[in-house]
RNA sequence: GCUGACGUAGCUCAACUGGUAGAGCAGCGCACUUGUAAUGCGCAGGUUGGCGGUUCGAGUCCGCUCGUCAGCUCCA
């Protein structure tokens, strides 16, 4: 070891070794120091776990790493140093502009921005484009200066820009930055990269709205979406990328395969409605969980889809969430004295559930009771929202309610968990994430029922997610109003997070409707509620589903299973033949009587997606037998009729993976 | 609900600055009788989302409205 004085540092580098450098080394300097290559592709250094621009010096002992575009932070850093090269641009093009916040994102970066009156079409964004192409090659550094609060605030008041300064009053003195690259200077905590020379590839993607500060009383900013690469070939897999996501999009998909339908002039925005392909594929799904919670102790039931505006008074529904509900269908005013009368479309199944619940009295002998129904209900969500089948107003749920005691919770949770990866690894979902929502402590008065209840149920939901090997990460203050719960979220082709499956504990309807059951001691207790929905609703699931498969279904869920192809007219009653076996044994068989080539109904089936294709010509009608296609693997061989059902028998059953 | 873009045949898309709305696929008909991803020929298909305005003339320009898409906000 050498000596180490104050003028020298020891920095560890992520591999384990050690290097000494006179205090002041820069991050560039290391980087130099290793290698050519490495100092090229730097972009920003990690020191103790914090990122710095790479030529701010080190003055002390650090663990430190070089970070370039395979990092997730240098991608971040890249990314924000493109959002200021993009301000820069705007700054020229539009000179009145006013620059609030422009953060990296998962993909790439945005910058809001108040352009005043001026708004943005595809043209400008071009535009925009190209001027940053032609900022980054002018190759400037990206400098950095610390200022005082007051210099800060001189700055923002000369430029007029009340966003700034509204920024400014959050920080400390001396912790606040400014970075200049070219004409451009930004409040910003950094760090950056070295050069917008390093930018070769900037895209600008769309513009959007988006309020100050996420808050709609605030004014509405631009907000503009962009993305950039080190280098033109990886803007160009980016963008190849995102088309293949959009061939994937379950509202082409859904079009193509003849799945679902909106008619949004007669029938209304947000309300789909299935073709028998689609029907087919849902009422598979729906079966499939039906099966497996009868197996798990869930009872049937079924309500309409109506009820009075007093169950809802009860539950609490009406009036407090009118806005999200279809306006109730009202015979009589009320008047001054009474209360207005009618019937609301049921926008959940739980009320109706108690009702059933309180049909019986119930001993803690009885419980659980879980009562399960695929019930229909109707939200009038905002006309933002909609959006294919993943946002809709009429939809599906597979829902159930759990009656239990407080001590059954956690172990109604673990079953329900069970159920719900059950049902995910069916489907072959392996990238979902889960999350438990909590209530936030610090605004209790947002919740119902006592502390010692949300505390217990809290703490039996981790417990069960702990008992199940779960991982899934907490979020406080996402708790429902009534109760903690546990979601299940999945993304879509965009890469967009959805709610799929949920599980919700519930002290809020037990105590509105005077639940009980008689304990051991024949005493009344109050029971708790369970809501739960291991596929959310049909609908949005369906619509991930499609997604997550390409519209490549697993045999034992695509509408059409089989496709029988008789090679020419002649050989269409053995086609029936065949079709009519193995309809015998329950498989999904069509037959294309069409008057064209093979090849033209083999496209056909492939583009359908259809699992099995059995050309059948005069060899096959003479020895009984099928010349089998498969969508997944193409050609394969003659085999019998028998052959081929004992071959596909497992493929065209679900397998449900649970753990019970 | 907010911001922006968009709306043409069942589907995918054309139609320069305003000048008679076109094509491919799908559909129907005829011929062909087919061997593993598109046989040929023909026919039909439209109040250019809707309402109003400007104009000699509107798919094209303007206003309103409905809807779709992206994002924001919301999400019992």
């Amino acid at each position: 070891m050498p000596d180490v004085d104050e003028t020298t540092i020891t920095i560890i580098l992520p591999d384990g070794s050690t290097q000494t450098h006179p205090a002041g080394t820069t991050g560039r300097e290391i980087a130099e120091g290793i290698g050519a290559g490495l100092a090229r592709d730097a972009l920003a250094i990690k020191v103790n776990g914090e990122v710095r621009d790479l030529d701010r010096p080190l003055e002390e002992d650090a663990e430190i790493a070089i970070l370039t575009w395979d990092d997730e932070e240098g991608k971040e850093t890249f990314w924000h140093s493109s959002a200021h090269l993009m301000a820069e641009a705007l700054q020229e093009l539009y000179p009145e502009v006013k620059f609030t916040i422009g953060p990296p994102i998962d993909q790439g970066f945005y910058y809001d921005v108040d352009l005043g009156d001026q708004t943005l079409s595809a043209d400008e964004l071009e535009e925009i484009e190209e001027k940053m192409l032609e900022l980054a090659r002018r190759d400037v550094a990206y400098e950095r200066h610390e200022v005082s609060k007051e210099d800060a605030v001189r700055h923002y008041e000369e430029e007029g820009n009340e966003y700034k300064l509204e920024l400014i009053e959050d920080l400390e003195e001396g912790e606040i930055s400014f970075y200049t690259q070219g004409e451009f200077t930004d409040l910003c905590r950094g760090p950056h990269i070295p050069s917008t020379g390093d930018i070769k590839a900037p895209k600008l993607l769309s513009v959007a709205g988006a309020y100050w500060r996420g808050d709609e009383t605030n004014p509405q900013l631009t907000r503009i979406y962009g993305i950039s690469f080190p280098k033109q070939k990886q803007l160009e897999d980016f963008l190849e990328r995102r088309r293949l996501a959009k061939e994937r999009d379950h509202r082409k998909l859904g079009k193509e395969l003849d799945l679902f339908t909106f008619d949004t002039d007669q029938v209304g925005p947000g309300l789909p409605m299935w073709l028998p392909k689609g029907t087919t594929l849902r009422e598979t799904l729906r079966d499939f969980l039906r099966e497996e919670q009868l197996k798990q102790g869930y009872k049937p039931v079924t309500t309409p889809h109506i009820g009075r505006l007093d169950l809802y008074r009860t539950s609490g529904h009406y009036p407090y969430y009118k806005e999200d509900q279809f306006p109730p269908m009202i015979f009589d005013e009320g008047g001054e004295e009474g209360e207005e009368e009618g019937y609301l479309l049921k926008p959940m199944n739980c009320p109706h559930h108690v009702k059933i619940y309180q049909n019986d009295h119930h001993s803690y002998r009885d419980l659980p009771v879980r009562l399960a129904e695929f019930g229909t209900v109707y939200r009038h969500e905002q006309t933002g929202e909609l959006g294919g089948l993943t946002r809709v107003r009429g939809f599906t749920q597979d829902d159930a309610h759990i009656f239990c005691t407080p001590e059954q919770v956690k172990d109604e949770f673990i079953d329900v968990i069970d159920l719900t990866i059950g049902v995910l690894d069916a489907l072959d979902f392996e990238e979902f994430e889960a999350q438990i929502s909590l209530r936030d402590p610090a605004d209790k008065d947002k919740y119902v029922g006592r502390d010692a209840l949300w505390d217990r149920a809290e703490q039996a939901i981790r417990d069960a997610v702990a008992e199940t090997d779960l991982d899934a990460r907490e979020e406080i203050g996402e708790a429902a109003f009534y109760g903690p719960k546990l979601d299940f979220m999945v993304e879509d082709a965009l890469g967009r997070e959805w709610q799929l499956g949920t599980i919700q504990v519930d002290y809020n309807l037990p105590e509105r409707f005077e639940l009980t059951y008689v304990d051991e001691h024949d005493e009344r207790k109050r029971p708790v509620m369970i809501h739960r929905a291991p596929f959310g609703s049909l609908e949005r699931f369906i619509g991930v589903l499609i997604e997550h498969c390409g519209g490549n279904f697993p045999a034992w869920l695509a509408p059409t299973q089989v496709q029988v192809i008789p090679v020419g007219d002649d050989f269409v009653d053995y086609a029936e033949e065949v079709a009519a076996t193995l309809r015998a044994e329950d498989v999904r068989v069509e037959i294309d009587r069409s008057d064209e080539t093979v090849g033209y109904k083999i496209r056909e089936a492939e583009t359908q997606k259809i699992p099995y294709m059995l050309v059948v010509g005069g060899r096959e009608a003479e020895d009984g037998t099928v010349s089998v296609r498969s969508h997944a693997g193409g050609q394969q061989d003659t085999v019998s009729v028998d052959t081929f059902l004992s071959r596909v028998q497992d493929d065209l059953r679900p397998a449900f993976a649970g753990t019970t």
